[in-house]
RNA sequence: GGAGGGUUGGCUGAGCGGUCGAAAGCGGCGGUCUUGAAAACCGUUGUGGGGCUCGCCCCACCGGGGGUUCGAAUCCCUCACCCUCCGCCA
């Protein structure tokens, strides 16, 4: 959510901002917004009058029954405005009702250092960093894992549908030593790790942006759940409604989570393999910040995502994303790629983005020096996340970087104390 | 799944339909005392919105949402969450 006052008397910052982001629907909420704040201010103004009056003249009749005197004729005439205010207070609150939705439609404003674009092809490559030398001829990820055992994709159709797989063996073996490499590094770096539910309310996956903007991306289960489509939703909702302390910030977390996306009218060759699943594992950074600390954490979180990748020797490159091809929520963000050489295209493997204060608003985060026990005024946090890594497209890139001319997988060295060995059969 | 009990300012907790934005305590802030600190004592201390002759004034908020009433923290309905007991259960 941006801020109320902001959108009210810079309006027309606010419309260039949200132009930038390509979002469909979003200027025409920005209008009747702007539209209904007024009529709401108005409106509020005149119903104001009226419980003013109310309010005092029903304490003149509890003052004149306290003395023993007749009030019958006071309360008549405040039965009157009492029923002209009823009438107000109806429009007040089908009004405030809208003007909460139309807040809720808004998508967050770039930062400066955003590039303006149209498409993801205006998106920068801020740079591109090189990784081991590999054999000659690699096979793809799929057919390769298929072969050796350690990927079953038939058995994730028969399980749940396309779209699901199966990891078997030393396919399993590989990803949990890479789930531990990363989680054991973020811990290094400050990230206190959480264990958290899969499954998030409608209020929590509103307050995180998925809602309303993104429902149709959502898995919908029974009793009004979501399933996550990313940890984000649930370690960002750990500090929901809350007051921090502002000497406590940056506060960091991370956590490993399945997470599920429905993907729909995804089809064709990009999505073989591991590419694109409903449900994949990712480990994930949530930091909470000031506003002064919030640029830096963006850079540092993301510095720490590429080491991850150089010490996986894997090639990758950096992208600055350009407006139109941020989400919802972003005001920045930077999307790391790993090199596929069995597929000869780029696969996203990490997304790093800030929030700015646009999620702590919806999500009612504030901070204040000495926490909720202090006084004096709060202010809402900023919020960041990004992946660190997700795992199948992280373990698809390996599996075609790493081929050896025996048919082996050789794995990176920083592998080795996780896996227990440094080949894989 | 069944039966009860709860949800009140940053925290604990009291609140008969009117004098309740809400007792008391804790915490925070300022002061007195002190070489300094602690203790003690005194004062002060919620959020959001709107008006203004900038001293103030008004409105809303007691888990969310409705309702009854001249008037609701208080009565009714409803939803959410928490707790206790019973049942079931990895």
């Amino acid at each position: 959510m941006l801020d109320p006052t902001l959108v009210r008397e810079h309006p027309e910052t606010v419309r260039r901002g949200v132009r930038t982001k390509r979002i469909d629907g979003a200027e025409a909420a920005l209008d009747a917004l702007l539209l209904a704040d007024e009529e709401h201010r108005l409106l509020r103004r005149e119903l104001e009058g009226l419980q003013a009056r109310r309010n005092a003249d029903s304490k003149e009749i509890g003052a004149r029954k306290r003395a023993g005197e007749g009030a019958d004729d006071l309360m008549r005439r405040v039965a009157e405005v009492s029923a002209e205010a009823k009438r107000l207070e109806e429009r007040e609150r089908a009004l405030r009702e809208r003007i909460g939705r139309l807040r809720l439609e808004l998508p967050n404003l770039p930062h400066d250092s955003v590039p303006v674009g149209e498409s993801p092809h205006d998106n920068v490559v801020v740079h591109e960093r090189p990784g081991v030398d590999q054999v000659g001829d690699p096979e793809p990820h799929w057919s390769y894992m298929e072969r050796k055992g350690w990927l079953d994709q038939e058995a994730g159709h028969r399980i749940a549908g396309s779209g699901f797989m199966v990891l078997r063996g030393n396919g399993v073996r590989l990803a949990r030593a890479l789930e531990s490499y990363f989680l054991a590094r973020l811990a290094d770096q400050g990230f206190e790790e959480v264990r958290v539910p899969v499954l998030a309310n409608e209020a929590s996956a509103t307050a995180t942006g998925q809602l309303p903007d993104k429902e149709g991306q959502m898995y919908r289960v029974d009793d009004g759940f979501y399933l996550i489509p990313t940890s984000e939703v649930s370690v960002t909702n750990l500090h929901r409604d809350q007051i921090l302390d502002a000497d406590a910030l940056p506060i960091r977390y991370c956590a490993l989570t399945p997470c599920f996306r429905r993907e729909a009218g995804s089809h064709g060759k990009e999505v073989r393999g591991l590419n694109r699943v409903h449900q994949f594992d990712k480990v994930e950074m949530v930091a909470f910040t000031t506003a002064e600390q919030g640029y830096a954490m963006l850079e540092t979180m993301t510095e720490l995502a590429e080491e991850l990748l150089s010490a996986l020797g894997l090639r990758y490159r950096r992208l600055l994303m350009c407006s139109a091809d941020m989400g919802f929520t972003q005001a920045k963000k930077y999307d790391l790629e790993a090199w596929s050489p069995a597929q000869d295209r780029w696969l996203e493997v990490s997304s790093i983005s800030h929030l700015g204060d646009f999620q702590a608003r919806r999500l009612q985060t504030r901070a204040r020096p000495g926490g909720g026990g202090a006084s004096g005024r709060t202010q809402p946090v900023h919020t960041l996340n990004g992946s660190a890594l997700a795992l199948p497209r992280t373990i698809a890139a390996l599996v075609e970087t790493y081929q050896t001319a025996e048919g082996e997988l050789a794995l990176p060295d920083v592998l080795v104390p996780y896996l227990g060995s440094e080949r894989l059969r």
